[in-house]
DNA sequence: GAAACCGGGAGCTCGT
DNA sequence: CACGAGCTCCCGGTTT
């Protein structure tokens, strides 16, 4: 159970990384970042705090660095050595990650309404305006008192003119069921994300994956194929292309 | 009766 | 500049 908990730490910080790193991207950069870069980004958000990472970690809540991050997942359930093999990776090993930028050097691909929903989700200052109901299966809840909090919220970050209502927010979400990324729950306020729309979204979903039962630990090769594999997701998610 | 849901359709913004 | 994607906005009607 403990180590469920810390293992959706460690989601969350990368999460949080892949957060900065688009915020770091926008117009024409053109920065190549390699694994080093990759644990910059997360000492980033647990050191120094990034502004994600305010609505994550509150000021009295203990400060984490990249290596408590690692460690703790791995201490309580893997039994192996991830930041080890992480610090032991040569710099001729690391992973060159491809460059954060679109085709013909323009700025990011537009927030979509359902990552921006997922990211609402994984944000616990956002729990009373939407809720996890079954996060594994991907069904959530706006919760009625606060659903037009979060649609504001929805407009402001997408800098409409006119104020966003859920009832617009909900248009939108109508036209994801036919898309199949979102579809409608029989049951008020109540939403699921696709399967595959949802562990495109979940970092700890590679993470799962890639920590096989008994394995115990990550190689470096595994761990140069999650980040890479995360790193793909990211740019798929923010970018048309890498 | 109120809240939530639904879908048509025109319009807007942005990237290609 | 045209075009398509992804909403945005409005509306009238239906279901819960």
């Amino acid at each position: 159970m403990q180590a469920c908990v810390e293992q959706d730490r460690l989601g969350q910080a990368f999460e949080d990384a892949f957060d900065v790193l688009r915020q770091h991207s926008t117009g024409d950069l053109q920065y190549l970042p390699d694994c080093k870069d990759y644990v910059n980004v997360l000492n980033h958000c647990y050191v120094t705090g990034s502004p994600s990472c305010y609505g994550m970690l509150p000021p009295e809540q203990p400060v984490y660095n990249w290596k408590t991050v690692i460690n703790r997942p791995v201490d309580l359930c893997l039994e192996g050595n991830i930041h080890q093999s992480l610090q032991n990776i040569p710099e001729n090993q690391m992973v060159q990650f491809p460059v954060l930028q679109q085709k013909g050097g323009k700025g990011r691909k537009k927030l979509r309404l359902f990552e921006y929903l997922h990211e609402s989700l994984c944000n616990p200052e956002m729990a009373s305006c939407i809720q996890w109901l079954d996060k594994t299966k991907g069904i959530f809840q706006f919760v009625s008192k606060n659903k037009e909090k979060l649609a504001q919220l929805w407009g402001k970050r997408k800098g409409n003119r006119k104020t966003m209502t859920y009832q617009k927010m909900a248009r939108a979400l109508r036209n994801y069921g036919r898309t199949g990324e979102i579809i409608k729950i029989r049951r008020k306020l109540t939403y699921q994300f696709n399967e595959a729309i949802l562990q495109r979204l979940s970092p700890s979903y590679f993470y799962s994956q890639y920590v096989q039962p008994g394995q115990g630990y990550l190689s470096l090769n595994s761990w140069n194929a999650n980040c890479n594999y995360t790193y793909a997701n990211c740019c798929e998610r923010s970018y048309h292309t890498c």
